[in-house]
DNA sequence: ATATATAAAAATGTCAAAATTTTTGGATGT
DNA sequence: ACATCCAAAAATTTTGACATTTTTATATAT
């Protein structure tokens, strides 16, 4: 039987919540792991308090742990919420930004773009979900990362996990023209960055995102 | 010999962080609160985690807790992200929010002028400071409070403490004519609000703001 | 039937000790 | 003087037991 170190847990656990099989809204009871990760309940205990530093989890004194709850509303709250965020920290990168962040961004579109056109001719396993996912963070971190801001950069991740965990359960379904037009959008994003065109970067990052609102 | 439940023990080290009496960047010892709080050292630890959420104290396995660190950098970082964050806050609750928001602003508003008002006339003591600096987040609370996004009203919350952490030691001298500044840019921006006039709104948070970027 | 009270069970929180890891300070060699 | 290695000390993490609180299930009364 496998063992887990405190952050294999860690990882296990954050993974578990971006791809809600711990579903959203559930509640996380340490003495249910306790077993399956060959630790004491103090180990998850603390291991959750650290993952609700991310907002994976929720946390009340006496209340114990759960996944943070979804709903339509909230769905559209963090979705609006980071097209703030990546706005901002992409129109500052277009800024202030060198040859660095051009490189950067164009590598990781790259990596992204290839895992995204075979997604479009094989069946998706959950293997080539987790491989997208984050791909997917990487061109977007990309994106905002020349923006010179520590704090939006760390805020972005924490938004963009939830993202992903509150949509995640939704997003079974992904028709065959789906990734044709993720595709798309995100070449769109690239390309304007790339022509350091701020109102159109910002443009093509709400359109990406517009079909979440 | 006062005795500590856990919830104190949480609100003491916030306030002792939000003002600094634990210095920013410094090392935080569980062991060296454990007599302090009469508790073990687990139970700090497990505050600690808890306050690294709001991102007051940073954690990093291994190497424990620090006060989160600050430079001039951090600072102006810290600031411009409090505006942007202000910003949309504010110019949505412009946008959705009926009366009683305006309400809950005015009333905000009225509470913080009263204390600025009287810290303009007497000399000031760290009370002072402390009442004045949890009514000045209730006003800026107020503002964005109309938003209708819990997320950008959460993560504002932590922004506005790290913000207070950050500076708190740099504005030991406060000028005479510090207070009355604050006076008129608070007003500025209630105005703004209250007019429904959203770009003005967003120059009043920023003039309010620029002196620390 | 609904509501309230109570007892049992489960979950959560706290503790002190043990195990692990990092840091410190001195000795050694280059 | 400088770096490297080692051992001792200190700090951090993990554990399992125990205390407290919340939840659940059952019984009683309105």
């Amino acid at each position: 039987m496998k063992t887990y170190s405190t952050n294999e847990i860690y990882s296990d656990l954050y993974e578990q919540l971006i791809n809600a099989v711990i579903p959203a809204g559930s509640k996380i009871k340490p003495v249910e792991l306790q077993s399956k990760y060959g630790c004491s309940t103090n180990t998850i205990r603390d291991t959750l308090l650290r993952l609700s530093k991310i907002g994976l989890v929720t946390f009340q004194m006496q209340r114990g742990f759960r996944a943070r709850e979804t709903s339509p509303e909230k769905r559209s709250d963090i979705a609006k919420f980071r097209v703030l965020l990546e706005q901002e920290g992409a129109a500052l990168s277009i800024r202030k930004a060198g040859l660095d962040w051009e490189i950067r961004l164009n590598t990781a579109h790259h990596k992204l773009s290839h895992i995204e056109t075979l997604m479009t001719k094989q069946n998706l396993t959950d293997e080539h979900l987790l491989v997208w996912s984050s791909a997917e963070f990487e061109f977007h971190d990309a994106l905002i990362s020349g923006c010179a801001s520590d704090i939006l950069i760390e805020t972005y991740g924490h938004i963009y996990a939830q993202f992903r965990q509150q949509f995640v359960a939704q997003e079974r379904d992904f028709g065959s023209n789906y990734f044709e037009s993720i595709i798309r959008e995100h070449a769109e994003i690239l390309q304007a960055a790339l022509a350091r065109n701020e109102e159109a970067c910002k443009q093509a990052i709400y359109d990406h995102m517009k079909r979440n609102f």
